[in-house]
DNA sequence: GCCTTGACAATTC
DNA sequence: AGAATTGCCAAGG
């Protein structure tokens, strides 16, 4: 299981009306404080629910036209903002911890 | 291999 | 509140 394709996993993993940061994606793969590892797993990554990775406390990581995109999607599956910040309160997703050393 | 690039994050001023 | 600073890690040139 390449690196990349852990973090894709992780990301994966999120349900619909659930969001995830930028950096629990990247410590949930097992690189905890890299979260700029996230950016380059969503380059590549064609089919993920790229829309649902958020910056810390909820912010909205992309600008301009992108940014009302995601907005867009997130509503639309339910997800609340306050003050342009996505509630992580309500949405934010705790993937479940992984083992990456054995599979099972 | 060294250097640069990222849709980041936490800290500090 | 906002800018600057530093840490983080894999890919690609």
């Amino acid at each position: 299981m390449s690196t990349l394709a852990r973090l894709r996993r992780v990301i994966a993993s999120v349900p619909q009306g659930k969001v995830i940061t930028y950096g629990q994606v990247a410590e949930a793969a097992g690189f905890p404080g890299a979260a700029r590892l996230t950016v380059r797993a969503l380059y590549g990554g064609a089919g993920l629910p790229w829309h649902r990775v958020v910056a810390a406390g909820g912010r909205i990581a992309l600008m301009g036209e992108d940014g009302q995109e995601q907005r867009l999607r997130l509503s639309i599956e339910g997800v609340t903002f306050r003050g342009g910040r996505v509630r992580m309160e309500l949405h934010g997703w705790v993937p479940r911890a992984r083992r990456w050393h054995r599979e099972r």
